[in-house]
DNA sequence: AACTATTTATAAGA
DNA sequence: TTCTTATAAATAGTT
């Protein structure tokens, strides 16, 4: 290719090597388009220099991406395969925690129980038994705290439902409703005084 | 390159093309493998032919996976990407189904309940309610089908039992344990003379 | 970055 | 496909 022949192996003077490595890089690349152009194919190139830098040519109107596809569909090579393998292991693994966790609240709700035998049903009859037993315990916590709530903010209401109708009027307040609402209602229905709150 | 100036458009006869495409195909990488050798370069080259046949040149020594990496790191570009994100966004909605199951088998098992109202706690505590019942449901058939089972394998014995001691001996067999062991055990223990079955 | 003597690549033909 | 060969193109060494 230029004066005297070509001694193929590895240029050592660094600078010859790296002025050589920039011609045939232009070269290649100038092949490269020209097979693109001629031979209606799709190309690409990646060079990594000895200095570690990347070089790339790709054919125009196409991605790396796209020719990796193609490649691997064609060459029936899975580039991807050691990138996936840990997703789908961790995929899998937390499938797998999904799958125990779906049947565990299906037994608890009473279905799957088919094939429990008489000790699983007994132990998840026990399980379900201590969860209630501390639900219960944090309900009986919540309505108490609520009743003392509405105790202290309505100390006033209290004291003239007591007078009145000799009945702590808990159970109207409770489930959330609007409580001066059902004062007017009871004002009304039994024409008694209730003061204005 | 050749006889006349070469015309850099595609060639239309597929024939001259194809041929065209063998021929420069085999110059690329021959340069290619030049460039490696005397440039101390790694080169990988991927063609699609217009025929959508894949060709590879990759340097000896690397892979086309870790010229990829490389070319990714220095040119920034994330190749993969696409083809996580559909894995991470499967991976994530099942994570989110499991935080979902967890918290409410935690729930269930009386942990994480501070954020319940009474209301839901009400809820809670109805729906574990139907759930053990249909275990208990469930318990008692089986322990039905057991104590059926038991009674017609164990006619005999039985009777004797009734007989010798007016008890009915349920409460020996049913924690699956060895009937005739203990049958031996009565018999030495009490000294009352068991038939042997 | 240019130049140029040579080598190399290759288009067309066989 | 392969070989041949005329010619275009690439390029190593030089300036």
């Amino acid at each position: 290719m230029g004066r005297g022949k070509m001694e193929m192996k590895r240029i050592e003077n660094a600078t010859n090597r790296q002025v050589t490595f920039s011609k045939r890089r232009n070269g290649l690349f100038k092949k490269a388009r020209e097979l693109t152009i001629l031979c209606d194919a799709k190309v690409s190139i990646l060079i990594c220099s000895s200095t570690a830098k990347a070089h790339e040519y790709i054919s125009p109107s196409t991605t790396t991406k796209q020719l990796l596809d193609l490649y691997q569909k064609t060459l029936r090579v899975d580039l991807w395969s050691s990138h996936y393998e840990k997703m789908l292991e961790n995929l899998g693994a937390v499938e797998q925690v999904n799958r125990i966790l779906k049947k565990q609240i299906r037994q608890r709700m009473g279905e799957s129980l088919n094939d429990l035998t008489l000790e699983e049903l007994t132990g998840l009859e026990q399980d379900i038994l201590d969860g209630l037993k501390i639900i219960r315990e944090c309900k009986d916590q919540v309505l108490a705290r609520q009743i003392n709530t509405f105790k202290r903010k309505h100390k006033k209401i209290i004291d003239v439902f007591t007078k009145h109708f000799s009945v702590v009027p808990f159970k109207l307040q409770l489930p959330n409703l609007n409580f001066k609402r059902t004062l007017y209602h009871i004002n009304d229905l039994f024409k008694i005084e209730v003061p204005n709150f």
